[in-house]
DNA sequence: CTGGGGTCCT
DNA sequence: AGGACCC
């Protein structure tokens, strides 16, 4: 349908300006000769001429407005949202007090020792708002097929190629008003016909316009359908998704509209806060010149650290330039990068498919689409960072407050009535607008903690560069799962990530226990004991290396070295139905060895798990199942059971309802093996925080007797 | 002295 | 599981 389109509207183009019009000469000769040889199906617009319509917005100093919506006093002032030790995003005003974004708040302060700090590390409201953001626009455009991608919680990407081309098909049919030389852009279907906005038919962009000549230059186009005229419409309907933002939410942005994403990114930073800019090359040099005034290719969407880190070092190796691999070198201007980084070189470096996109984004080509961000995330974690932390205790304590956090998000965001509260509702999107432009702000209906008397901040102090300084901060107020709300998704995998020291992040994960999604019939604290114990098997797992789990990583993970710096734990691999329970079978299935293997399909055995004790009791010995609590077991019994590897076994494995865990020293065995039960699959007594993996994957699973001994090296003795 | 998140690719 | 990218 593209191609139909594209075909009316270059043969409307062919008339006026084809030379300057730009739309062929937009693609370098290389692009413009290749037809696609992969046999994978291109996006509709590869290899055609530029055809999309791409605008990028960016909500101004995000969590600064996001700030002062909740505290009105903040508006006007200097003001820095820190995370930890670091300033998040700052105002324009503290930006124009020599603050910058990404410093340190120490050095922040230094700089402006009147700054307004916000404790930004609850990103709660800031994620909410941004939803809020996403859901209006995705409101407007999506009836029409538009797509919406987030990216962050401050930007993003909207496509109205199809939207724009509806309205000018609907007005080459003549179905659109008009009036004194102005056409009005209906932005909901038939239903909604008053909402929507007026445009000058003589085809003037708004906002700013690069390259800085280009429009002047073709001031004689007329408002047919060319490919440069449907941009300039853009940034209209582009204006009109910025003021529905602002005055439904009370947000400023800035935007970028474009032909593809990096471009629109980019030129939507050329004007900052508050204005938008039209990015209207006449022709593929146009681009060129446009990219090599920025003189750090970093600037463009692609070039990472790691990236750009190659390629200076690569850059040194031939020309004899002295960059080392610093932080502080200077930056490799666009320009010298497309020039010193011919393709061939590039794929070298990056690999084929890397090599070619970053060939063509020097270029500023860019064939990736606008993906519609979906209703429900790939994975929620939360995390935090400490400075060195451990001990078993302390480190159990924070696994505990982090599952518990994690809970309440995943409560929060996955669970709700049918339609999804988090879902579009177009309809009401739709009545939004319907309202004036002009109208109020919508209320923000956080729900505040008002723990001090003087209103809705919390006052911290904390101790920054020798002073106490006063830390506002925005709490919610607890709530729990409404009655009629169900899960959405089921999380079915969790991963714990940590850092040690400064070093890098490593992660493990298992499966989730299955009973967090009984919110009816257990506390969140209940289930946050269960997931922190799940978490803290993870934690001593250790490496694929460590084979049978000889417990290093976790010694030193719990008592060595320099601690933990960060803990994440992620919940991934969101289901839309809840498993009917945990897969305990998948080790001994694909073992193979299990023909005289007992089946026990008719236990759930989550189920049994949550059953009254005495109940439980009575249905495990009716099935033959262990549900035996072990005090201790002795050494070399276990030794033995190892080595004839669990897998040989017949029964599942099988633990008795979990105690939380327990707060006592790891390094002491008889604290151990006291409140390790056995498994009744193998016979190996395990921690408690290692049942639920050994329930698993039995090899992997740390014995009481091993952990006892690789932490006593560190610890108090076998 | 370096946040608290996300996505995709290998 | 890790590494890159994005904010």
């Amino acid at each position: 349908m593209t191609t139909k389109r594209s075909r009316s509207l270059s043969s409307a183009a062919a008339d006026s300006n084809a030379p300057q019009n730009g739309i062929a000469s937009l693609l370098s000769p290389k692009a413009q000769g290749k037809r696609r040889v992969t046999t994978s199906s291109p996006p509709p617009h590869v290899g055609a001429p530029p055809n999309r319509l791409i605008i990028a917005i960016d909500l101004d100093s995000f969590y600064v407005s996001a700030s002062r919506l909740l505290d009105p006093s903040l508006i006007g002032q200097p003001v820095g949202v820190k995370q930890k030790g670091l300033l998040a995003t700052c105002s324009y005003e503290a930006r124009a007090l020599g603050v910058r974004k990404l410093s340190t708040v120490r050095d922040a302060l230094r700089r402006c020792p009147a700054l307004i700090l916000v404790d930004g590390e609850d990103l709660t409201w800031y994620r909410r708002l941004s939803a809020k953001v996403w859901r209006l626009v995705r409101g407007v455009v999506g009836p029409w097929d538009g797509k919406v991608e987030k990216l962050g919680l401050d930007e993003l990407f909207v496509d109205v190629t199809e939207m724009v081309d509806a309205h000018i098909r609907g007005r080459e049919e003549g179905k659109t008003r008009e009036d004194a030389g102005r056409v009005f852009f209906q932005v909901a279907p038939d239903s909604e016909p008053e909402a929507g906005f007026w445009y000058d038919t003589l085809g003037k962009p708004i906002g700013h316009v690069l390259p800085l000549d280009s429009h002047a230059s073709s001031s004689e186009d007329t408002p047919s359908s060319t490919y440069r005229s449907r941009l300039i419409l853009t940034t209209h309907l582009a204006l009109h998704l910025r003021n529905l933002i602002h005055s439904q939410i009370g947000l400023t942005t800035s935007a970028g509209i474009a032909h593809n994403k990096v471009l629109a990114k980019l030129v939507s930073s050329r004007h900052k806060p508050a204005k938008q800019t039209l990015f209207l090359p006449r022709s593929a040099e146009d681009v060129v010149r446009f990219l090599d005034d920025e003189a750090d290719v970093r600037a463009i969407m692609g070039f990472g650290g790691a990236i750009v880190s190659k390629m200076r070092e690569s850059l040194g190796a031939t020309s004899s330039e002295a960059a080392a691999n610093d932080d502080a070198s200077p930056p490799l201007s666009v320009s010298l990068a497309r020039k010193a980084f011919p393709l061939a070189h590039l794929t070298t470096l990056f690999g084929p498919r890397l090599g070619i996109r970053l060939h063509g984004l020097l270029r500023g080509l860019d064939d990736e689409e606008v993906a519609p961000t979906p209703l429900y995330p790939l994975q929620i974690s939360i995390e935090d960072t400490y400075r060195g932390l451990k001990g078993q205790e302390v480190v159990a304590e924070q696994m505990r407050l982090l599952a518990a956090s994690l809970l309440r998000r995943l409560e929060g965001e996955l669970m709700g009535s049918g339609a999804g509260m988090l879902s579009s509702e177009p309809g009401k999107a739709e009545q939004m607008e319907k309202q004036d432009d002009r109208g109020k702000w919508q209320r923000h209906d956080m729900p505040l903690f008002l723990p001090g008397e003087q209103g809705n901040i919390t006052g911290k102090e904390a101790p920054i560069s020798d002073q106490k300084v006063i830390v506002r901060c925005y709490r919610e107020r607890e709530s729990d799962p409404s009655e009629s709300s169900t899960w959405q998704r089921y999380p079915l995998t969790v991963r714990l990530s940590i850092r040690h020291g400064w070093g890098k992040r490593t992660s493990r994960s298992t499966a989730m226990p299955l009973d967090i999604f009984d919110v009816r019939t257990l506390s969140r604290r209940e289930r946050a004991e269960r997931l922190a114990g799940v978490l803290m098997g993870l934690l001593l797992r250790g490496g694929p290396g460590q084979g049978q789990g000889q417990g290093q990583i976790s010694g030193e993970a719990l008592l060595g070295g320099e601690g933990l710096n960060l803990i994440n734990i992620a919940a991934l691999n969101l289901a839309t139905r809840r498993p009917a329970a945990q897969p305990l079978r998948t080790f001994f299935d694909a073992g193979g060895g299990g023909a005289a293997r007992q089946k026990r399909d008719s236990v759930d055995m989550e189920t049994l798990l949550q059953l009254p004790e005495d109940i439980r009791r009575e249905v495990a010995a009716q099935y033959g199942i262990v549900l035996e609590e072990q005090e201790a077991v002795v050494g070399a019994e276990q030794e033995s059971r190892l080595d004839t590897g669990c897998e040989e076994d017949e029964d599942d494995a099988l633990w008795d309802d979990l105690p939380p865990i327990p707060a006592m020293d790891p390094s002491s065995p008889a604290n151990i093996a006291s409140s390790s039960l056995v498994c009744s699959h193998c016979g190996v007594a395990e921690a408690p925080w290692l049942q639920h993996d050994h329930a698993r994957w039995p090899i992997y699973g740390v014995p009481a007797v091993l952990l006892g001994s690789a932490t006593a090296s560190e610890g108090s003795g076998a």
